[in-house]
DNA sequence: CTTGGTGCAAAGCTTTTGCATATCA
DNA sequence: TGATATGCAAAAGCTTTGCACCAAG
């Protein structure tokens, strides 16, 4: 994700014209820094621009997806979330609280060696592995 | 995924009534080997149970999920998978024709050191390589 | 018989679409 | 000014819920 200046420019570049809404979603998310539901960024979003629809939000983050600033992460909720950091990371889901972290590579480890990949050219990979966070394992051993 | 046989068993020891919405939606996918819709279910099951409702296909297929019969997968479509094979593999995913491989353990490997798990006691994981099958390449390479 | 299961209809949620109005360039 | 973006309302798609009727044990 680039800086809201270098946003703009990428805007105008790509002729999308540069308004208050997609300035306003972008910074909801650059600030946030992490994952957000269309819902949240909305919430946020209306903090600043309070007559922002929803639809537009949706519209926004799909536009941000295609420009490439933002990453769209399925955590096995209803909702979708819009990740800012574009960088490739695991997430890491508490099964009983929803509580999330993210991963850097460097944490764990994913391989599909190119001969078993039965001849697909893999763009992309989701790794999600979900557990019980330190705080829920604490709570269910009172169970 | 058990015989039809051990998940009668399985049905009474755990309370459940043995109907037959049950047993066909089990049969359904067991017969299919591999992880199906929840629509994809109820097609296949009207053909021996035409009156069946969707709605029942979904409680059903909730049950088997908590008897472990079938295992919950997303592939970042609309609608969530359920999968007969309950035993750990990855899934590869055509991002444009959405054709889907299993990938067994022995394919692909995955590691999260217990020291970066941040204290959560990892119960499961997701993988899934999202790329170009080899027919949607070669379709690629004539544009 | 009695409890649990099924089917139907309706609602719930997230996300998308159509269209008139407003706005950027 | 002219094309694009927004907002509103409505719809679409998947899934869940409430309830009367039915069936397994």
């Amino acid at each position: 994700m680039h800086t809201p200046e270098q946003f703009t420019t990428l805007l105008r570049t790509r002729g999308y014209r540069v308004t208050a809404q997609r300035l306003a979603v972008f910074r909801a998310l650059a600030a946030a820094g992490h994952h957000l539901t269309a819902e949240e960024v909305y919430e946020r979003v209306q903090q600043t621009l309070p007559a922002i629809a929803l639809t537009t939000v949706y519209k926004v983050l799909h536009e941000l997806v295609a420009l490439g600033e933002v990453r769209r992460v399925e955590l096995g909720d209803a909702s979708a979330r819009f990740d800012p950091n574009t960088s490739p990371h695991a997430h890491l889901v508490c099964q009983r609280c929803r509580h999330t972290e993210d991963l850097p590579p460097s944490d764990y480890h994913v391989g599909l060696p190119v001969i078993a990949a039965r001849g697909f050219q893999i763009v992309n990979q989701a790794v999600v592995f979900y557990g019980l966070c330190p705080r829920c394992q604490a709570a269910s051993a009172d169970d």
